[in-house]
DNA sequence: TATGAATGAGTCTTCATTCAT
DNA sequence: CATGAATGAAGACTCATTCAT
């Protein structure tokens, strides 16, 4: 009953954000009393605590699990990081709404307590292993590492978050799992490359970094409609 | 003193969430009564109404007022939202987590308001945009058009949003503005500039970019950029 | 069980008062489950009449034990009485603050259960005693004999009841058994003592006495007096 | 209002007991809902300080307020804080029951709120006065100096204290006001006497003054005894 | 405009009580 | 005997909302 009692907390806090979730409610989804909740929980704070120890600190473990291997290219680590970013929240569709609204969102309900769990060191070792491969010439140098990863963050999480209501809006993309997990690749893939100006010259030069790479946007052929 | 009290209201949602922030406190905020917010908004209801349309909308049309020119080229078009989006929300900071939480993710208490105000068909000429681009070579063909919004929104606003506690916590990178620009900005232009490989061959070794990304993963070591 | 349970809650009650303790403190008190509080007394109600018929009946009977000898004279009786409300307290220290809280004051929870077993009779009896040693002029006849019984009480009880929080105060008075005895029983002995003035005389006159002592407080004799 | 929810709060805290007392019965008793009493005092504890503060210890510091002359001797001393505790509890007869239960008594709900606003100091001077006035052999040598004033205290409230219920019930005293006050005078009196045996020989100074208000002691009618 | 007083509905939390095991 | 699970009935507290002034 209080695994029960967890999974249909999670889920509600998922869809209706914590603050709009009551203990009512959470016992309602689960055939129970709110004073069940409370039996199992003593506390709508506890309760917290446990979605976070039980649930939520646990997939973000696993996604970091495979990072450890210092030696990986950060090509590799970064598609890595997606996929297992992909397979966490298939899993766990609550994942990316709580995750948004909670813990990256200003002001999130489970912040603070989410703090202490954060891989810091893991995320550490992202930034410097990027850092040291943009020196190296084999990563895009105009991308700031230490922000690279939030952005892999976003680009998976937040679409991820939406999908429910914004797949019955009429004129809005469906955000399609697969779909998205090749836009990303893709994206993320085309964005570490170096520039094929840069590529040559070690990127001395870095004429303009920000200039948009004006040069490499030459069209091959046509039908390459993806 | 309307404005007023919108100014609170908004900053104190963006801050806590709605779901957080009562009358009181956003009367006190403005340095008045509860009764005063509802004289001059009738209505929690009728609040949200006014944040939505007076603030949040008004923005919205202005990330897009420049996205009209139905001539431009996605590369151009897309370095103009970005500019936009770090424009508006230099202006008003409460935008990214408003956007996040109460738009965007699942269950936001702004969602269904918003809905009717999207800028949907800038979005679809955006989205038209982009593909006529990728069939015609100048833009990523391994990039899904319709999530390509979604992309750039997330790359910037999630980020913003998360900005100010993030910065407390040691060992964490600050999200600095401008690092953030530079950030995003090569990292969109360097996903959507087309693959040299795919460049010359018309792509056709795309046979296998929808294959889970885990294998292929396996980058040239060499010159990546060909 | 059933007399550790009761322990418990007797001690429980004396210290929290009843109001404030849950049938889960006394069952975790004495190390087992709420459950079974109810598995021995059924009921909250039924748990108070067993404490006051198990309890509180029988200490309060032994403190009277001694009044039965019609013979004794009031002076004796009344140490005997203090003798044995020190001797109870000393073993049954619950006792002072339950009788003050939950018997004699206004409200107590036990009130009404121990109405019907009080020592009226002796108490009478006592008042009798009392009466005929004054109109005997062997008792201060000032003193009205039916508040008699209710003073010892209060000199005795209400100190004991105080002892424990009162003496971490520093700057008040720590009551320490002894002291306390020695000064009730000497208090009383004074108070009982006929004056030697009435003594002499009987005291016949009767000027006012109601008249308030503020007055009167004006002590005839010159020097001691500033 | 707020005076009429703190009458009303006084009176209930003194019939039931705090810890029996609900908001809504506070606010039933005033005629309004619970609501209006989170209005006023926003908190039960908030409560029960505006009760201490407001209500009880300017009472506390009117018992007291006649003490401060350091120069009264003792006997005066002892009358005049049993007159005005008489006094007060005429105007407010709530004072017993709550001071009995709740700040004298162990686990009493408003007894550390009293703590710091105790008479410490003149309660101090008080047992320096009676122990100096022993010494000289004014006073009966054998009382407890840092006793007296509980015993006082005691005599006074503690059967006003049980009045109401008290006097329902056939075979007790009734405690009526009038004789209580003579009562407890005349018990004080007689107590606080230096005895005759002592006044002779120990302390031969003091002769007789000790005798309190003997003379105004005399009854007026003769078998008055019950 | 602006406020203070007042309220009803709802939320969290506690607790006595029950019951199957 | 003893427990854990479960509940209904409160009780404290919050809050949007109303209204007379």
């Amino acid at each position: 009953m209080r695994e029960r009692l967890l999974a249909c907390a999670t889920q509600l806090f998922a869809e209706q954000g914590i603050a709009a979730t009551t203990m009512a409610q959470i016992a309602a989804a689960a055939g129970v009393t709110a004073a069940m909740v409370h039996y199992y929980f003593t506390n709508r704070e506890k309760l917290l605590d446990a979605v976070v120890e039980e649930r939520i600190a646990r997939s973000i473990a696993y996604v970091w699990a495979s990072a450890d291997s210092d030696a990986a290219d950060p090509h590799a680590l970064v598609q890595e990081l997606v996929a297992r970013l992909f397979e966490v929240t298939e899993r766990q569709p609550w994942l990316p709404p709580l995750w948004l609204r909670e813990i990256v969102n200003e002001g999130g309900l489970l912040r603070e307590r989410m703090l202490k769990r954060l891989p810091i060191e893991q995320l550490q070792r992202f930034v410097v292993h990027v850092g040291a491969a943009q020196r190296e010439g084999t990563v895009n140098p105009d991308l700031e590492a230490p922000l690279l990863f939030m952005s892999i963050l976003a680009l998976v999480m937040l679409p991820l978050a939406t999908s429910k209501l914004w797949q019955s809006t009429r004129g809005l993309p469906r955000v399609e799992r697969n779909a998205l997990r090749r836009h990303v690749t893709a994206l993320l893939a085309g964005a570490m490359r170096v520039p094929a100006a840069a590529a040559g010259e070690t990127r001395d030069a870095s004429a303009a970094p920000e200039s948009p790479p004006a040069q490499t946007r030459k069209r091959p052929t046509s039908g390459s409609a993806p």
